[in-house]
DNA sequence: TTGTATGCGTTATCAC
DNA sequence: GTGATAACGCATACAA
C-alpha cells in the first residue's frame, strides 16, 4: 500500500502538503495537480485507521449484539445502517454470543480507537464495564435493553404495554388460564414483559398462578421447553404468551410436534412478527415492535452524541408497539 | 485511557520494559511485579489498533456480505465465528447492501490495517477490486459466490447438483412444465443453479421453455413477482423451483395470497431450509446447503492463509447439498 | 502556502 | 535485562 509519504515523494512536495490537500485545505494549484497525479498513479488512498489514531475520529461505529442470527437483530441493524450511512459512518457489527465476557472483550476492541461510538444491546444487567466506556468519553447508547443501575442513553420499546395489550386481548377472548414463557429476569425487556403480563391479570382480577410463569432462556429451546412443561400439567393453560421472536418460534414448533391445533386446542400469542408468524395458518397473534425505528432512533441519538451534543442526558426513547390479534387466540365462552 | 507510557511511569520502568512484559518476553521479577501493580492500578489494557499499526496484525478478520438480514448470512457467520473464536480472532461484520460501490468502500476499510484477512461474499462478478486486495497481500477468501475471471480461494456449495436434484425430483413426480425463478446471471451460484435446472431438463428430454425461466433479483420481491408472472400465463407451470431463501419466501407469499394450495394447485421446491419451510404445512421441499460448514471451511482456509500457508492456491471447496422432498410437490400421473 | 518536526500507542532495534 | 529511540501512517502546530 502506498502511503502519504510515497505520494509526497512522487509529487515532489511534502507529507504536510499532501495531508493538507487530502483534508481540503488550500494549496497551490500546481501542487494540487501533481499530487492528484501521484495519487492516481500510486493508487493511493488514505488509511482511515492510522488517521483515527491521530484524530480520534474514524467515522465508524460499533454495534454489539448478543445474537446476530435472528430477525430482531438484523432488522434493527438495517434501520441503523440507513441512518449511519446517510451521515457517512460505517458500521462494524459484533456478536457477543450472549456472553458477558465476550461483551467486555468486544467493547474493549471498540474502545481502542476503532470506532467513534457504540450501540450496545447488552447481555444482561451488568453495568460496570459500560460505565467504564462512558467514563472514557466514548459515546454509547443502549438498544432494546436498558440496564437497571446505569444512567445511559437508550432506545427501547414499550414492553410493559406491549405485553399488557397482548394479555388483555387474550383475556377479552375469554381465557382465564393464561401462561407466559418469560425470559430471564436479569434482562430488562424480559422483566418488563412479565410485568405487563402481571399487570393485565391484576387489572382483570385474575389470580396469578405461578405455575403458569415459565422462566426460559430467550431462545427457541426455551420456548420449546416452556410448552413442554405446560402441556404435562394437570390443568394446562388455555393460552400462552411468549416473550420474544425466538421463544415464539420454539413454542410454535413444540405445539406443532404435539399435534395440537393452534387456535383450537391451544391459543398462542407471540412477540415480534417473523415471517413464520405471518405466513402460517392461522397467522400467529403478535406484539409488533418498530424494529427499524428502534435502530434508526438509536443511530440518531448516537450521532448527536458523537457530534458533542450531550443535552438531555440520559435520553431514553420508549417506542410504542402494536398488536395483531388473529385466530391463533380462540374465543371461548 | 491509560497508555503504556503511564504504566512505565508509575512502575518506574520504561515503555520498552512494559512492552516486553506485555508480549511475554523475560523481564526481572521485581519489575514484573511493579508493572502488574501499575497495570491494575491504572486499569490499563493494550490498544490493539495501535499495536496493529506497528505489527500489521490485529487478530481481527472482516466479513463482508451483500445482505446481512437473512438466514443464509447469519448462519454462515455463526459457523465462521465458531472457528475464528477458537483461534483467537475477532470478527467484524459489514453489509455491502448489494452495492458494488459499498463493497469497494468496506473492503478499503478492511484493508486499512483494520483486519488480518477478509471473507467476502461478493455482490457480483466484478473482480478488479478483489484482485487489488490480493495484490496488497491481504488474504481473502470468497464465500458462496466465486467470481468468474478471478483466481481466488473460495468455499461454495455444489449448486449445479443441488438444483439438478431438485428438478429431477420434481420430474420424477410427473411434472413436465417446470418453471424456475432464477437469479441474476452475473451472480455465480445463480448461474450454476440455472445450469442445474437446464441440465436436468435435458437429461430427461424435456424441452426448455424460456417463458418458464424468470430471472429475478434474489429477494422476496423477486420471488413474489416471479409467481405473479407465471400465474398469468395461458399455460402456467405446474411446479416452480426457486433459487434461494428469499425468493422462496417471496414465492410462498405470492402463492398464499392467490389462494392457491401448495402441493395441489401448484408445486413448490425451494432453496435453503428456513424456519418457514419447515413449519408450514405441507412443509416446503428444499435444497439444503451446509451453511455452518460453509462458514467454518471459509474460516479455516482464511486462517491458514493468514498464517502464511499458501499451498494449493487457489483452494476451492465445493460442499455437497441435500434435498428434502415433501408434499409441496404434487405427484401427477 | 509550504516543509519540518512532533505525537497518537505500540513494537522493535539498538547500545548499554 | 533494560532504557532510549525510531518506526507504523497520518494530522497539525510551527517556523519559514
Amino acid at each position: 500500500m502506498a502511503t502519504i509519504k510515497d505520494v509526497a515523494k512522487l509529487s515532489e512536495t511534502s507529507v504536510g502538503t499532501v495531508s493538507r490537500y487530502l483534508n481540503g485545505y488550500p494549496i497551490k494549484t500546481v501542487n494540487k495537480e501533481k499530487i492528484k497525479e501521484a495519487i492516481k498513479c500510486l493508487n493511493f488512498s488514505i488509511n482511515s485507521i492510522a488517521r483515527g489514531l491521530k484524530t480520534n475520529k474514524t467515522f465508524t461505529v460499533g454495534i454489539l449484539i448478543p445474537k446476530l442470527a435472528n430477525l430482531f437483530s438484523t432488522s434493527v441493524i438495517e434501520g441503523m445502517d440507513q441512518v449511519f450511512d446517510a451521515f457517512g459512518y460505517s458500521i462494524l457489527v459484533c456478536d457477543s454470543k450472549n456472553s458477558l465476557e465476550k461483551e467486555k472483550e468486544k467493547l474493549k476492541l471498540f474502545k481502542d480507537k476503532l470506532v467513534d461510538g457504540i450501540i450496545l444491546m447488552p447481555v444482561n444487567n451488568s453495568e460496570q464495564h459500560i460505565r467504564e466506556i462512558q467514563e472514557s468519553g466514548m459515546p454509547i447508547v443502549l438498544m432494546d435493553r436498558l440496564v437497571n443501575n446505569l444512567q445511559c442513553d437508550g432506545v427501547v420499546s414499550d414492553n410493559v404495554n406491549g405485553a399488557y395489550q397482548a394479555v388483555e386481548a387474550i383475556i377479552n377472548r375469554g381465557h382465564r388460564r393464561i401462561a407466559i414463557i418469560a425470559g430471564p429476569q436479569n434482562i430488562y425487556p424480559a422483566q418488563e414483559r412479565l410485568e405487563g403480563y402481571l399487570r393485565a391479570l391484576k387489572d382483570y382480577n385474575i389470580e396469578v398462578d405461578h405455575n403458569l410463569i415459565y422462566e426460559a432462556e430467550l431462545t427457541r429451546e426455551g420456548g420449546y421447553q416452556g410448552i413442554t412443561s405446560f402441556c404435562v400439567m394437570d390443568e394446562p393453560p388455555t393460552a400462552i404468551f411468549t416473550s420474544n421472536d425466538e421463544t415464539t418460534i420454539g413454542a410454535y414448533k413444540a405445539i406443532l410436534e404435539r399435534g395440537l391445533v393452534i387456535g383450537e386446542d391451544i391459543s398462542l400469542f407471540g412477540y415480534d412478527q417473523t415471517e413464520l408468524c405471518q405466513m402460517v395458518r392461522p397467522q400467529i397473534s403478535v406484539v409488533i415492535q418498530p424494529l427499524e425505528t428502534i435502530g434508526r432512533r438509536s443511530a440518531e441519538i448516537l450521532i448527536s452524541r458523537m457530534k458533542g451534543n450531550y443535552t438531555g442526558f440520559p435520553i431514553v426513547n420508549r417506542l410504542k408497539t402494536e398488536i395483531v390479534v388473529t385466530d391463533s387466540v380462540k374465543t371461548v365462552s
